[in-house]
DNA sequence: TCATTTTGACTACAAGTGTAATCTCAGATC
DNA sequence: GATCTGAGATTACACTTGTAGTCAAAATGA
């Protein structure tokens, strides 16, 4: 799997923004959150075609960068990789872990009704 | 925040196991779970001392480490910056994604209703 | 007592990461 | 057409990480 470092994946984030973006797009929209000279960004979008992580299509003489993974995607998938590291694999426990110091919304409790509803349904076939 | 890489996490799970306890043990333990020269683990030591998330005493010639740092501790503050960096700090997304292709067990599901009534039983004052 | 073993300290070295600066060349400008 | 400019390519450099090897001193065994 694609291994993204930190930076690179704010670089990603501003990718996954919308697409395919110039090289200056990804700039502007990178300096509403970061401070980063427009030459470091440059070298994360090399490293990132690098690792195939983004391609890119020359029009001309600019480049149309693009995602070729999905946001979701790798967000579980680390997440995954985490709750496997931590929990042994379970995710309960870190949502009742998270829960004990962090403010869940009603919004958030639907959700889970609805994973532990979902659950349910397939329990009963 | 003391960050672990995932060798010093690995290191770190075999000192929670049980300590204080001295660099042969640990050694010891990891012989299980990784093919580590001693050497290796021993640097591995030596950085998590320098990171302080390692203390030790001399017993004479030998060193008894101890974790300065709890692994819940650690892992939940480390779950919550993925949470955070990924999910926008909520952690509804994450469960319903990851419900979406692991199987849940009765057991996260009576703890995930755990934490809904929980958080009722706060809302009904 | 002298060699051997073992432990922690120090050193090594390539790959990855954060954070750019310099080089090169095609297109825009005068 | 000569020059400037901005884009991508290449190079830089210190710090971290994975993965040990070497060194010095103490304990141990013969």
């Amino acid at each position: 799997m694609i291994e993204l470092s930190k930076a690179e994946f704010e670089v990603m984030e501003a990718l996954w923004q919308g697409h395919p973006a110039k090289s200056s797009e990804i700039i502007e929209r990178l300096s509403d959150d970061t401070q980063w000279h427009d030459k470091t960004i440059k070298t994360l979008l090399g490293r990132l075609v690098k690792k195939q992580a983004v391609s890119f299509e020359k029009q001309g003489r600019l480049y149309q960068y693009s995602p070729t993974i999905g946001r979701d995607d790798y967000t579980l998938k680390q997440s995954k990789n985490l709750i496997q590291r931590f929990f042994s694999g379970r995710i309960a426990p870190l949502v009742s872990g998270f829960a004990k110091t962090e403010q869940l919304s009603q919004q958030d409790i639907n959700e889970l009704k609805a994973v532990i509803k979902e659950w349910e349904d397939q329990q009963g076939k």
